[in-house]
DNA sequence: AGACTAAGTTTCACATAATGGAACCACAGG
DNA sequence: CCTGTGGTTCCATTATGTGAAACTTAGTCT
């Protein structure tokens, strides 16, 4: 899957080879790369070239691999902090955590996933980077569908476009059509459910964080097992959840006037 | 600043222009960036759309601003876990944290700079993408200065070329001399101190982390403060710091076969 | 209102920068 | 010594990106 088919002139062919050695997750070759790539080789090798002397990249010389670059990590950084709701949303999330105490998941949506921003869990510390950036499917897990009932008729055309459909488990809604009707059922109640659709066992409630215009910008969630409980109670939390997800709109709103210059 | 004066082809100029949205550190209108920025208009104009319809930035319809886009916390999430130590070192950090029961830190090396990877914090939890991601000065703290002392010749000019040597307290070494000085003493005694160079009161004991061909590839530090310790407590720790370091870089030698496929 | 100004967007002739087929190099096996 | 595979470089061709200037809005001042 060469991805974006509308790689729009240079720069959008570099970004695709970024996350093309993004996707193997691990060190990888010149030829590694080549196939399954559309590009010819000379292409190819100068993207790599270009993006390893921008820092984007790291070039082992021994091994001749390639793999993300450091400086990925630093714009990151820079990208959470002022672009996600994480930051603003952290006093609140730990308010929930300590109240339910169950897992707790800050979502928004990225290119019709789920990404996750932060995260509470339930025992364990928490665990920095490697669940901040994970992302998941939007259509089988509750964080995901709290967000697409809330987008406008085109947008999530475009959502559903970009779902794989991909049968986790035999809760999982696995059509456009099943998963439409539920997004309807999810805005009438106003927070959606994860009925052991991504992962046997694992349920959660999802509210979806709204602004002042509807739009959802993100999503939390409390997420549990059903050894330990079961929907209802999780549905009892509900007024809970919104509480919190209300209150990181309210934040979220004034937030985008860091200072009038 | 433009910065980037080698900034080969139209994706040198998009990541640039990436770094300075990313400088800002808050919504920033086209204006903003115009001011300060080397390109014309029209250039800056363009490469901002086709970032934007990349999701490296997003852009905010209302306020007419744009933020760092939520692609790069993903693609970060991948570089943090392949190409940095993070992952890798976690173990020995808990291990190190809980025995010194200080702040730890591991950073690693990125265009002259520090760029801490992870952290553990003495008291409060660990703080997510917050401390990860973070980039300081090399030639003033602690871990900058032991992955300095093991650079070539080449690589430790072109390095000091981009330090600041901004005085930020009466300890700061504020010379390129006074550092070369300073790093071979470093690298006599195998590990480097802070002596309150970077901020008042703030201590560090820092080891590089070596390859067996002699290679810093990162460093991990002990901080502390002069109202709790002093530098030969913290020295007394350096066998203690050696040899996580020691421990890490033992991993990350094998590490780079993940499968031999 | 009407006349200015500043911010943002589009145009278009032009030149630079990316393209990719093919040739080249280096090395490992047979 | 030949042959194959993985990686790098050339270079004529052309697509792409360039940027001065013109154009739209959306405020602001008088």
């Amino acid at each position: 899957m060469a991805s974006d088919t509308g790689a729009d002139g240079t720069v959008g062919k570099a970004l695709d080879v970024l996350d093309m050695v993004a996707a193997r997750g691990r060190p990888v070759r010149f030829s590694d790369l080549q196939v399954g790539s559309s590009y010819p080789k000379a292409t190819l090798y100068r993207l790599l070239q270009t993006l390893t002397h921008q820092g984007m990249l790291a070039y082992d010389e021994d091994r001749g691999t390639y793999t993300l670059g450091l400086r990925l990590v630093r714009l990151a950084h820079a990208a959470w902090s002022t672009s996600s709701l994480a930051p603003l949303a952290r006093p609140y999330l730990d308010e929930l955590a300590a109240e339910t105490g169950e897992t707790i998941h800050l979502a928004q949506l990225d290119q019709g996933q789920v990404l996750y921003v932060d995260k509470r869990n339930a025992t364990k510390p928490v665990e920095m980077f490697s669940s901040a950036g994970k992302v998941g499917p939007a259509y089988c897990t509750g964080v995901g569908k709290a967000m697409l009932a809330y987008l406008d008729d085109g947008a999530l055309e475009a959502a559903i476009a970009r779902q794989s459909f991909h049968q986790f488990t035999p809760e999982t809604l696995d059509t456009p059509e099943k998963l439409k009707a539920e997004l309807i059922a999810i805005r009438d109640r106003g927070y959606a459910f994860d009925r052991e659709e991504h992962e046997p066992g694992i349920i959660c409630c999802a509210v979806p964080i709204l602004t002042r215009t509807g739009r959802a910008i993100g999503a939390v969630s409390v997420t549990s097992t059903t050894a330990r409980t079961d929907l209802a109670a999780l549905e009892a939390q509900a007024g809970r959840i919104k509480d919190s997800a209300a209150r990181i709109a309210a934040v979220a709103e004034d937030w985008r006037f860091p200072e009038q210059g």
